[in-house]
DNA sequence: AGTGTTACGTTGAGGTCTAAATATAGGCCT
DNA sequence: AGGCCTATATTTAGACCTCAACGTAACACT
């Protein structure tokens, strides 16, 4: 049994190593593109580079904001709720359903956002809007207060985050950026939304 | 109460129109960033053509993703776990920690990937690797044909969602995203995983 | 050799989301 | 005028994640 911890030394050390590529680069997109070139040739790697960190990122962002949200006793899906209604100006009011095409979350998540901000007094909810069966959802002197007091800190620390791109940089990326969405969207229907009414 | 009705209809169109802005630019990047400027001047908007997009795009190419894997009976969470395996070579095994480092989630979100993996017999837990306490995840054969199954599927879907953009473009953004997510990971610590052991 | 420290992994509580099923308000057509 | 139809909102079930607390194994130092 001796020689078999040395072999799980072994086995270990060869997974340190990370059999094949370096430890630092496993989860670059680069790394992860060799990796599958390597293992699989001909695996079509070519969305990686984009993918991957946009993925990375969005991750990062969202879990900053989180922590930095946790400190002023709200959540960013409420406070998502919260500056829709309130950049849509006086009366400050929506349908849900425009709500969530704003949000880009489904309307079942819409419903659970405005239930839970209205549990805290942040918004308040009323029958007759335009259509059938319209709900508008406005906005509460504490809901506004709550978003003015947190989004110039959101933004400015949004800010910081990008000061390693230059000025240049952070335009051309703008430009792709917004390039690349229009497309994306237009390729996935646009509609999406209309999967909510549809089921 | 008919003239209540008639006031209710002009709400609804008031909000119809958006108050200000068009209700197709209301989502967008630019809307959003005009709409603060119109509402609360000053406002620090300057991240919002950056972030904006980049939170959008992640999130319909996620929700595009479930959908593409769920025909397939598995979910992006899983097939993350078993590729991440994959990708590090024979004898696809490491350790929880690596995954975790590798996958971008916490220490308790790969145990539960894990978890379920196992019952469904696409990856074993095996004791035994190299420091304190290690655990080593292996692909079984199941999860390596569920990989090879399905990686070629997926990484075309997300080419094809990228054919919006010439090659060129795609090589720009490639560079300005990796340029900016190697800085924000040194920014906000890149020891991020270290809260997990830390509590 | 014994004890404290540190590194890992797992568990549990709480929160959010999607998708599908459900309920209902107006409009349209005969 | 009455019944189908469609657009909306809500509810429910199932998944997943983070954070914090916990249990435990190896190592170092005395």
């Amino acid at each position: 049994m001796a020689r078999g911890e040395d072999a799980r030394t072994e086995e270990a050390d060869a997974h340190s190593a990370d059999t094949h590529a370096s430890e630092a680069e496993a989860h670059s997109a680069q790394g992860i593109a060799a990796a599958w070139e390597r293992e699989r040739p001909g695996t079509p790697v070519s969305s990686i580079g984009i993918m991957t960190p946009v993925w990375q990122l969005a991750k990062l962002f969202g879990d900053d904001r989180r922590r930095v949200l946790a400190r002023a006793g709200v959540d960013a899906a409420t406070l998502d709720l919260l500056s829709v209604l309130r950049r849509s100006g006086p009366p400050y009011a929506l349908s849900t359903r425009e709500i969530g095409r704003r949000s880009l979350v489904t309307a079942g998540a819409v419903s659970q956002r405005v239930a839970r901000a209205e549990q805290e007094g942040l918004v308040t909810r009323a029958r007759g809007g335009g259509r059938p069966r319209t709900v508008l959802v406005s906005l509460t002197p504490a809901g506004h207060d709550l978003v003015e007091a947190t989004v110039d800190q959101v933004l400015h620390r949004d800010a910081e985050l990008l000061t390693g791109l230059t000025p240049e940089q952070q335009a051309t990326l703008t430009e792709l950026l917004q390039t690349l969405l229009t497309d994306v969207q237009d390729r996935l229907g646009d509609d999406w939304i209309g999967h909510v009414g549809q089921g």
